[in-house]
DNA sequence: TATCGTTATGTATTTTAATATATAAGGAAC
DNA sequence: GTTCCTTATATATTAAAATACATAACGATA
């Protein structure tokens, strides 16, 4: 047994963007003409121009824009605003893609044993949230060390129990997301070589009370992590901004989700 | 802009529980009889008829058994098994329901802003879940320490960033997840009453390796946590199934999901 | 100016899905 | 046996959606 499930996105309460609409808009983008792009969908030319009637008159901008007579007799191309909408969409249905493999796999439907089920779609407080390719899987009795490797050579040990590794189906290749609170990492002025789950960075933004200092530090390629610690190890270091620094996360304090 | 979708659960690539057949299926629990569910929902006998068919033969078990002549002219009743698929849909819907909203809140469609967007679909590694209302709320400069309401009025206190609290709206009355590794539990034989986050329960499974010992512990209502300690802790504990015990989760190890 | 491929628009036709209507048969209850 | 309400099944009708087809306007280009 399968789910499925169509995507759409409304306005005032009238459908907008659907799937086929959406195919239609790449096709015009490729083609750069409505009746060429309604050929190799296929659909009838009357239709594909209704839909993007529709579009363009639901849209807050028109997300296509024609031209009637010309070299080639016109064409319709589509407005940067429609290309924004189209990258939307897919990230939109590649996450809605993603759940529903998640409620495929996570219990027998046959069975009916969902009613166990837990809850994966959730917003989590975690402030950092960092994905990686799993590299290497040791396990040891109850517990296992997953290995994350980031784009840029970095890595992080993440320490679960040898039961998450075979609930979630853990494999080498996976691309697993590291989370952890932002009072599991101590800022070090440097990280000794031999140190593990180590990631430099400069200080980004510093933040203040009475005891506790909030420090975001990009860790490059627009990633940040963000690190509460005490004010007084804060002043110790004399954090700010611009500084390089090192931050260590330990190994068990870090939840992989997938 | 709002997102709308429709799930439908599928066998062999043709669709099987639709909305509008979970309807008519409800309806028919409630009436005992296609024909008064049909008028009730209302849709013609034929298509009612046709569409349970479809159902029927499409699934492993038949989901609903009729009788034709007799008392009332007959009548028609679900199975125990189109109930549970009943269950089971409606876990599902509820779930996708649930992430549809996320979705749809976690940035401005119109402004595309969606490629930032962050997963929030995702099976966690950490084995202890357990859902709660937000009783109280106290914002303290960065950090904030959030109550959590459990039905046996057992509680838990956590430990986040005011800014997790204001990011993810978390409002007294919310129900949220208190997630954390079972590394992050310690077993005391008795919690004295001062202690805060202190869960009582009876060691319902053990399992060790060289070093470290698994514990599962029943919390009433068939909830239970997991324990990863040391083997010398165990065994100091005398830790056997049946033992009462007392777990200790530190505020700031657990994380909150919305 | 005639040509060409397109947009823009209307009307007719087909397809599809749903409803409406009709009818047989079943079987307990009176 | 008649009544009653239902299941089960077939056929006709309606409604909605898509396609097919036809035609005007457009404007660069040869």
């Amino acid at each position: 047994m399968e789910l499925s499930s169509t995507l759409s996105l409304d306005i005032f309460g009238k459908p907008f963007l659907l799937e086929k609409r959406i195919d239609l808009l790449y096709a015009i983008a490729k083609y750069g003409s409505i009746s060429k792009a309604a050929k190799s969908i296929p659909m009838s030319y009357k239709s594909a121009w209704e839909a993007i009637e529709v579009m363009n008159n639901l849209a807050s901008e028109p997300i296509v824009e024609s031209e009637t007579g010309g070299k080639n007799g016109g064409g319709t191309t589509i407005t940067d605003y429609g290309l924004k909408l189209l990258d939307t969409y897919k990230v939109l249905k590649s996450e809605h893609d993603r759940f529903l493999e998640h409620l495929s796999l996570h219990g027998d439907l046959q069975e009916g044993t969902f009613k166990t089920i837990k809850r994966f779609s959730m917003q989590l407080s975690a402030r950092n949230q960092l994905q990686g390719i799993v590299s290497n899987i040791e396990t040891d009795g109850i517990n296992a060390m997953v290995t994350l490797q980031f784009a840029d050579d970095k890595k992080l040990y993440i320490t679960v129990t040898s039961e998450a590794i075979e609930i979630m189906h853990i494999e080498t290749g996976n691309e697993l997301t590291a989370i952890f609170k932002s009072n599991s990492v101590r800022i070090m002025e440097e990280c000794k070589e031999i140190d593990n789950n180590c990631l430099q960075g400069t200080v980004l933004q510093i933040q203040n009370d009475q005891e506790l200092c909030k420090v975001t530090v990009n860790i490059g390629e627009q990633r940040s992590i963000v690190a509460v610690i005490s004010s007084m190890d804060a002043e110790r270091m004399q954090l700010k901004e611009g500084k390089r620094v090192s931050l260590f996360i330990k190994s068990n304090k870090i939840i992989l989700g997938k």
